[in-house]
DNA sequence: CCTTGTTGACGTAACGTTAATTCAAAATAG
DNA sequence: CTATTTTGAATTAACGTTACGTCAACAAGG
């Protein structure tokens, strides 16, 4: 392929010049005349600028790197969204990585310790990176931003207290008296909890102990069998993740229990399936995608050196989307 | 951070031996306890390799791209996995693309054409991409392999064809006469069709025509809808996507059509959250983490020059998975 | 003893860019 | 008409690697 040195002799220029027009540099001066010559002899030698030339020039790739603990749960396609094209507005392209596929040692880290691969590094892990890893990359030269609450790094986050709380409220607002809260293990499940256990208190209720049966479907299978094997079997439930809460529809459906007539069900985290499930389920939306932006822009100042934003975001505030899984309890059953 | 020259300083040997170390290079020898001293200076400066430089000198990136047209579709996951796995097996990174932000100038895109970014490009994008995007990258440097049927590039697919007809045999064999095909646009739910019509032929059953109304949970909806319009209602159907066939069921719900006792429903294309759904969905599943992998051994291979297997995969070969949406039919309905 | 081969390393030219420095020619000022 | 500034461009030194070519020292073979 051409290269500017190719079209600086084309153009009867130096390499200078077709640097200069290829970046708009204004040090080097021309006139329009040659600034035109020059571009008409990039696109007769369809000449494309080496991506890995400037990085090594500039020390600077603009790539970051994004590491999930699963990719594959749908919860993170909006933040991904949102993380894709803040960068590309900063000019900047997004390497994806699964943190299953950053065990120490493993490619994906190797490259990414390995220096001129990114600019930054955004994790949202769930503890899911073990120490050496994040040993690892505690001194990576590049900046690092952790898109849940940490104490090493800076951080940002979305309101998972608040969300746990928003869920437990409108059902209490429902007339339930007995509400649990199922599924999820670790700080931000914890979290949410705790916004559930704030909204109890605030009500007067006793609130249930955490069932932390952890995510995906099968967790709120299990935390609603468990549930309902105890000697009060509650009218409520907040099922801590919103893949769980497929789990805990399929559950309900197995034990012949009816939602929403029998119990009430609201998840924390929205995806667009739960608008097709029957019932639809209610939910607490978190911010997702603002939560990408957000952290983009965090990364930026980071790289920058600015002073960067961090903790939690609370504008906008997780929202309920109120569908068909929650009701208000007619009957008092104990 | 500390560079090769730094480590040589510290070792008091030349550039040459450091490198040599790094790459293993036979080249040029030395003994092995400058060898130690090298990895030892290493160590101590903590130094980490520069891809950029290398990139630069080896004109190799060790990064694939891979474009799919809707990232967010719970059926790429394992084609994901298999492409992410296949990489790391070549010391290869993945670079993950949506088709979305695939327009002609965008960030993703430029990126892309311009020389040093990717050693390769992986491509899903059912005919997302438009012409003009194509055409752009028609005369990129690097190989380009496309995951479905293409005609100007090389390409590998899974059999979509042996797909609609093992959905529609198992549900011929299942007693049933009235058998419609729903869902999909393309040419990739056209083979699917194709095999469902040829199920249809060899049982001397009259295949219904081709409703199709596209991806995603609405189209099941819309399609079952309209099917039951029909004069003659049908006792089972093949859904074009899996994820259609959450659509399916809601309509279905909402249409007070019992699944599978009124309605069999078989959906192409397999993921984990159809066995959670009530009914468990019927499904056939595809070798998608296989043609992920096959399609990198295939990019590397167009790398290398070297003769790249193509076309259709046959085996594995789509594979039922029998769960609850579908069953016997034992009372003629028409 | 000289020749040839081997070991263990060093020097250096790229790879394609960018940006600082330099410089001739033209334009302007005095 | 000379002195100074401005314009328009060329030269060149990095950025950090890798791999080719070279070469001294030493050993072995005749």
């Amino acid at each position: 392929m051409a290269t500017q040195r190719d079209v600086a002799r084309a153009a009867g220029v130096s390499l200078a010049v077709v640097s200069a027009v290829v970046n708009g540099t204004s040090h080097t001066r021309m006139k329009e005349s040659t600034r035109t010559r020059v571009l008409q002899a990039m696109q007769q030698l369809n000449y494309q600028p080496n991506q890995t030339a400037r990085s090594l020039r500039l020390n600077q790739t603009d790539m970051i790197a994004m590491i999930l603990n699963k990719l594959d749960n749908p919860v993170y396609a909006p933040l991904r969204h949102g993380v894709y094209e803040a960068a590309a507005e900063h000019g900047a392209t997004v390497l994806l990585g699964d943190a299953e596929t950053m065990r120490s040692g493993s490619q994906f880290l190797t490259r990414l310790l390995s220096q001129g691969t990114v600019d930054g590094i955004l994790i949202r892990g769930e503890g899911l990176l073990d120490d050496d890893v994040m040993a690892e990359l505690r001194d990576h030269p590049k900046p690092i931003l952790i898109l849940e609450h940490a104490l090493e790094h800076p951080w940002i986050d979305v309101d998972d207290l608040r969300a746990g709380e928003i869920a437990t409220r409108f059902l209490i607002n429902l007339s339930h008296r007995h509400i649990v809260f199922v599924g999820g293990s670790g700080y931000l499940s914890q979290q949410r909890y705790l916004g559930y256990q704030r909204a109890m208190d605030a009500a007067g209720l006793t609130p249930a102990p955490h069932l932390a049966t952890g995510f995906g479907e099968q967790a709120g299978a299990d935390g609603l069998r468990q549930t309902m094997q105890a000697a009060t079997a509650p009218t409520a439930i907040v099922v801590n993740n919103i893949m769980s809460a497929v789990g805990v529809l399929a559950a309900a459906h197995d034990l012949g229990i009816a939602i929403p007539d029998q119990l009430s069900v609201v998840g924390i985290h929205d995806v667009d399936l739960m608008r097709h499930l029957r019932p639809a389920v209610t939910a607490v939306r978190m911010p997702m995608y603002e939560l990408g932006r957000a952290g983009v822009e965090a990364l930026y100042d980071l790289i920058a050196g600015r002073p960067s934003a961090g903790g939690v975001i609370t504008d906008p505030e997780p929202e309920l989307v109120i569908r068909d899984s929650a009701t208000a309890l007619t009957r008092v059953r104990d």
